[in-house]
DNA sequence: GAGTGGTCTAGACCACGCA
DNA sequence: GCGTGGTCTAGACCACTCA
């Protein structure tokens, strides 16, 4: 961690990785108290602008808590997770987050002419093409979601059709150089006999359905998704900060 | 905005205040760029480390985007709302950011023992005395939400019943110096015959629940609130970034 | 290659908490 | 009153974008 930085991982990040390794492994316990800024900056190496801009990274992530003329400590919320729908990760990374080890089986993926909803989330002109992944996730034999994904055709090369949609649709996007760095979701609940896609099994439970419209770093739409969440299946959480 | 500042305000917030004015009066377009981090230290005559602090204020609201080697861009969502759940508003502010004039009505106030998900929600022994607020929240004449709060007995004053749940439940809560600061909300999807307390015109209705644990600076849980939103009355957006 | 943002430093002074 | 975090500055160099 010299002056000039040259690595590809900035020293703020580094040492806000290292904390959180630390925080996990138990070596700071929940509600203990990390060093000092002083120790940290003489411990890493680093300015204090660089310590305050990795503790900062970490209080937004909810895992410590800054206090004023007291010191920085281990938030302690009672065991419960830490991370949320507030941080955007792919759907399979939402369901292995909740603590489930989930299985990927596409439907369909069709091209065709988009629908007006779709025509407009994607802010593309109506009728033209989009790419349709239809895909359910199991835990065991137990549909634990369902998703449909709509992306531009004119963003998705043919060749792709063969793998998008049996792993994570975020790995394909990435690899087109359309990486999703936000997404505006609406949280609404559904009966699953009002979802025409579900299957028998799915229709008679509740649904909480995600409905969420992906854009890439120039804030360009993406992706327009909906994934149908078994009521139950899942713990959703939401870190709200203020 | 001198060297030294004394006023309650950081120089950081202002600017970044200032430009969230500018942008939402329309003096910066949705996609327009925003002048270069040179020319705002010029104009709020702040240094750079300050223009950038309020610049990442604003990117993480979902505000701007900042784009390397390029830029600050307003963020263009299409007009679709900016803020959401990620960020911790009072049930009242929540409804009122999705554009609906809403009145509380307090059904009741109780004190009684905490039964044993009340207290293991908010650390205390199971028995203690538990305030518990139970409120409706009406837009015209139709129901939107129905919120029970509870709250440990001895953080709040006797005295505060009177007041207590007629209007913000955090306003009470901020007086007596017990500021949330950060919520774990869970989310699901329930039916309005399932829930006790719905009355007919709810009960017949799906219902999103926010079930959620306000914690205060030092990480001690303050209230644990339940709030069934009717679906379809509100839109809940959650803004999600990597 | 000029201009823009990304990262980092050293040093200063202020405000809060707690013994 | 000491130690902790909160804010701010000036200056440096790197990395990216775009003409």
């Amino acid at each position: 961690m010299s002056a000039t930085n040259t690595a590809r991982t900035p020293l703020a990040r580094q040492v806000a990785e290292d904390l959180r390794r630390r925080i996990v492994s138990g070596e700071f316990a929940p509600g203990a108290r990390l060093p000092s800024e002083a120790e940290m900056c003489e411990h890493y190496r680093v300015s204090r602008v660089t310590v305050r801009t990795a503790a900062k990274a970490l209080e937004s992530q909810g895992l410590v808590d800054i206090r004023h003329g007291s010191g920085m400590y281990v938030v302690d919320l009672g065991g419960r997770i830490r991370s949320g729908l507030q941080e955007l990760r792919s759907i399979t990374e939402t369901i292995e987050e909740s603590g489930i080890t989930a299985h990927v089986r596409r439907v369909s993926l069709t091209r065709r002419p988009a629908l007006e909803a779709e025509a407009s989330r994607l802010d593309i002109p109506r009728g033209s093409d989009i790419v349709i992944v239809h895909r359910e996730i199991f835990a065991g034999d137990e549909t634990v979601a369902i998703s449909i994904d709509a992306m531009p055709a004119h963003l998705i090369p043919p060749a792709e059709d063969e793998t998008l949609g049996h792993a994570s649709v975020f790995g394909v996007l990435d690899r087109l150089g359309l990486e999703p760095v936000r997404a505006l979701a609406e949280i609404h609940a559904v009966r699953g006999s009002d979802v025409d896609i579900a299957d028998d099994d799915v229709s008679e439970q509740l649904l909480v359905l995600l409905d969420q419209v992906h854009f890439d770093r120039i804030g360009r739409p993406i992706a327009y998704s909906k994934t149908y969440f078994v009521e139950g299946r899942f713990q959703f959480t939401i870190l709200r900060t203020r």
